[in-house]
DNA sequence: ATGAAAGCGCTAACAG
DNA sequence: CTGTTAGCGCTTTCAT
């Protein structure tokens, strides 16, 4: 439990150090000034009181905070992610960060306020969901930088990878392979969603593959992309894995050719099907080559081992801090657009698609679906 | 970009409601005092100019800044998932939250400062790593709560659930289907991991299960998970799905019999756990039933459908918020130990064990392994 | 180079 | 019930 005898004050030290207190803040926050000897002895004075400035105290006295603001969805990984790089690109420019989780009972709007309680310069957004009009709004009072997500909104920066760019990838890299039939898993309804699966029509389109499009509903989860294996397949009994698959070829219904593979709107998406597929007894990359969205650290497990597109977040982070406090210590006014190049990285769950009629259907399984 | 007429504050609004700051106070923090008419004036004053109070000078002026530090690993989504509860139940006690993630450039230490630096009123530290005497010596400068996890600190808060007991549920509810070969994952060294794996030991010792103990390396996720279940099925080729599982009967080295069921230290470890062994053509819970703990999100996915051992996070949540306020609000000063109980969410990773000789591996494989 | 003093925006005594 | 006033702990002119 705290002790009674409150924590030493800037006062204290200076008494102690046989100085003002002007020196001491002085010494403290490493500004020019003091003498050697001045220093020295506030040093060993605030070493012996154990002494620590109160932020709230210096924030209030200073025009500034040092304060950058963070919403972020607590439940997705790659704002994890996002987050690590941008603390260490905050720390580095002396920034410190206030991070606001959105949970099922606090959406943005909150989130926001709760930032700018704590008076934060400004607010970095993690796949803002609010609509541009909002954000346009919210820019017009603050320092905004949306991240992740594309932004038609006076004023505010945006960081992001360019998603349709990156869906590109994936395709190309299927087509590469030998790939025609290519779905697509769309994500939630949104801006990211509607980037990216233009992304995969304008790729079809580049690849001549129009005719071939498949873009199944889906959704943000993994939940999302097992429900969507079944819009692939179909034939596949819907439920229960009990029941042997019937042969693919003689599908009735559903899509008269079945993908040789599959992007996913993200990693998650990408996770379900996998999933669902395999249970289903539909060898991955053997059948279905699967590529997911933002090679989060589930990807990159070597169980999972799914081919992904990467943002990059770390560059992600540094270039949003940047225009953070490019805005805040620059004195830039104009709203920037950093767009990022993603890449693909290539890992097991591609490959090319079954020769004609012949199943890959993993050995292991000692099993052949057709 | 900001405005630069810098935003209202007290006494602007004081000064068209026409009274004094004081009364603006009180009536914005709604605090009995004020005539209807004067918090009608204020409260009108306040809208039209878009008043929101200072934090920062609030927290100074006040000798309260109602602030809980929470410390939490953004990786974790036990984690998060407290996070949304202890946010709701901080909420209702007029409690705001900040949180402080651990990342590889930032551990706990280093969270915790931060958080001082807020000079939040008590910490709450989720599943903490310090040691005991580190988190004694905190608490003797702070209120500190450990949450999730065993603490033999003086002054300490402990909110967790009684691990040992929840590992019990699980071994028994799988002797309870008939199994008498139940192995253990152990997770990462940490006091958590020692307790689960002596409610593991425990639970056998009370079944008279004592001779089938077999605790298997495991870690705190899927990779961990994934490379236990080489040590659960030795026989199994080590890479590579391609080829054919040996008949597991004509077994050399490794345990002499097959667990017919695991208990994982967590959901991520069963995860792998689950992940390898269907690669490999085991199925669950066929061949093999599966228990994990935690019982997070992604165990109740449709596709995942895990069973596990649930630490009740909200119970955990409250417990908490309720432990810090107790001592903050109504002088509780001697050191609280919360014991939940957990309990048992049962899905499908869990079956009877296979009839002796038999295997009830999954038909929609259309495969038997034996 | 150093110290005295005036705030930062708000809260809390204390008068009235 | 309302207004006045003295701080909260630190930063920052501005003299010295």
């Amino acid at each position: 439990m705290p002790s009674r005898p409150s924590r030493p004050r800037l006062e204290d030290v200076a008494a102690r150090a046989r100085v003002s207190t002007a020196s001491v803040s002085l010494v403290l926050r490493g500004r020019p000034g003091p003498s050697a000897a001045t220093r020295e002895a506030v040093l060993e004075a605030a070493r012996d009181l154990g002494y620590r400035a109160d932020r709230t105290a210096s924030l209030l006295a200073r025009r500034r905070t040092q304060l950058l603001g963070v919403t972020m969805d607590v439940r997705s990984s790659f704002h994890a992610e996002l987050l690590e790089d941008l603390q260490a690109a905050a720390d580095e420019r002396g920034y410190d960060i206030v991070v606001s989780p959105l949970t099922r009972t606090r959406d943005e709007r909150r989130a926001v306020e709760s930032l700018l309680d704590f008076r934060c310069e400004a607010l970095l957004l993690l796949g803002p969901r609010l609509t541009d009009p909002e954000l346009a709004a919210l820019a017009e009072e603050h320092h905004v930088v949306a991240i992740g997500r594309r932004a038609q909104a006076a004023g505010v920066d945006v960081v992001r990878a360019a998603d349709d760019v990156g869906v590109g990838l994936a395709v190309e890299h299927l087509a590469g392979l030998g790939h025609r039939d290519i779905a697509y898993v769309d994500g939630p309804r949104g801006p990211i969603a509607t980037v990216r699966r233009q992304g995969y029509r304008r790729a079809l389109k580049r690849l001549g593959l129009v005719d071939h499009a498949l873009v199944v509903e889906g959704g943000g989860d993994e939940e999302a992309g097992s429900a969507a294996a079944h819009l692939l397949h179909p034939l596949q009994p819907s439920r229960g894995h009990d029941v042997p698959p019937p042969d693919r070829r003689e599908a009735t219904g559903g899509p008269s050719r079945m993908p040789s593979a599959v992007v996913a709107f993200n990693d998650r998406v990408a996770l379900g099907l996998l999933d669902r597929l395999r249970r289903d007894g539909v060898a991955v990359p053997g059948d279905v080559a699967v590529v997911g969205y933002d090679d989060s650290p589930i990807a990159r497990l070597a169980t999972v081992d799914l081919t992904s597109v990467s943002q990059a977040p770390e560059a992600m982070a540094v270039a949003a801090i940047e225009a953070a406090t490019q805005r805040l210590d620059d004195g830039r006014t104009h709203a920037v657009d950093v767009v990022l190049e993603p890449h693909l990285v290539v890992r097991g769950t591609t490959s090319p698609p079954p020769r004609d009629g012949a199943s890959t259907t993993s050995g292991s399984r000692g099993i052949r679906l057709r």
